[in-house]
DNA sequence: CCCTTGTGTAAGCACCTGCTTACAAACGTA
DNA sequence: TACGTTTGTAAGCAGGTGCTTACACAAGGG
């Protein structure tokens, strides 16, 4: 998987940036499922299909290897998605999973919390750009409030749903998940449409209906 | 803090259930403050006055400790709380951050979610008690799946407000964010009261409107 | 007093971590 | 061919981790 195409067997080819690149993959992979601090350095290499010491000579130390992985995705969703879309693409990319190149810098940030202060440092960055987006989407005087409300409704939802694996939430229908989010959360972001996947939420009861009265409530816009 | 007040200067006396409780509070506390991980059983000893050895003669692992913590604390704020009023208090206790005797579970599970398989483990099981019961304040089909929805968004709002301490979350006044989330959780969870703090909302511009658009839709109980 | 039992302590063990260093093999060039 | 540079490799280092062991002190009883 990832493997450069002009590796021999047994033979080895000399290829810096192709190797720099699997480590950077490597790293990326193995951040996401294990977080930062039990993803270690030999692993990290040994997935690359390298050595550790290539690691270092290429990132300088682990701490780097994490900001370029954090650097080199996570940022186009960002920029390339219209305001009032951005969480609900968010929240379908965190639903849809591991895909095969999808966007787990959230999903690197959840499992590495509690690694170290500097992890945090780095999610509240990444969460500044999401939630000042997000906050357009409230003419409230507590927008700024509304969106870190709603950026922390995101990480809840990928927290229990991918790392902690709770069920019913775990194997529950993205569609309808993201039905009833957007749902509820259009009392906070009164710009938040109800998008593609906000209409059909399966056999609902009671609890569709109020959400229902949201929209019928009128969309100020 | 905590200490066994018939304790001499300089001259220690033998009190094996005192140290017990003081080296359960020392790892309450570091748990809390630090994650599973990050909080050594040196430092746990250190801060209870004791020696290492002494805890694993009392817990026999850290592990072990870690369970005789999160069993300790947790449970009775969840017994002790009717379902309808269960949200509320949670995340108010998690938005009054660790007070002197407080409930400290959430955070420590918060900030151990990366340490190990085991953690997320306990973590799906403190969230199942919960969740289950927040299942239980909407009819809908989908009422498993609401009440993770809750759950998550109170996880999230603690990730974001208490570990990641994002702004302007982190120093936002209690009774706003109670009111904002409350008030938007209705769609979801149509048995949630409004609760105490979910009126006033400060200056709140069109969000509020659909909020009580929910409560004018027809509470269908 | 000696002896046993329970409590507290220091030192150490085996292992893992990020990181470094010395060296071998593959190139490019002359 | 011979040389220097770049890429890859194995071994090791210093420090930290959970956990163990050997031992010193305080009781209590004969």
């Amino acid at each position: 998987m990832a493997k450069s195409p002009q590796r021999a067997a047994g033979t080895h080819r000399r290829d810096a940036q192709g190797t720099r690149l699997r480590l950077l993959d490597a790293a990326s992979e193995l951040f996401a499922e294990r977080g930062y601090e039990r993803a270690t350095v030999r692993d990290i290499a040994d997935r690359a299909g390298a050595n550790q010491a290539l690691l270092f000579r290429y990132f300088g130390s682990k701490k780097a290897l994490f900001g370029e992985v954090m650097a080199r995705g996570g940022q186009e969703q960002l920029r390339s998605t219209p305001a009032e879309r951005l969480f609900e693409v968010a929240l379908r990319g965190m639903l849809a999973g591991g895909g095969e190149d999808a966007d787990r810098s959230l999903e690197v940030c959840l499992r590495s919390i509690g690694g170290s202060d500097e992890i945090a440092d780095a999610l509240r960055g990444l969460g500044e750009e999401y939630a000042e987006v997000l906050a357009t989407l409230s003419e409230s005087d507590t927008g700024g409030l509304r969106g870190d409300l709603a950026l922390s409704w995101l990480l809840g939802i990928g927290l229990m749903r991918v790392v902690v694996a709770k069920e019913p939430l775990a194997s529950a229908d993205p569609d309808t998940v993201c039905s009833l989010v957007v749902g509820a959360l259009g009392g906070l972001l009164e710009g938040l449409p109800t998008g593609d996947g906000a209409r059909r939420v399966g056999g609902d009861g009671a609890g569709g209906k109020a959400a229902e009265g949201r929209e019928s409530g009128g969309n100020p816009g």
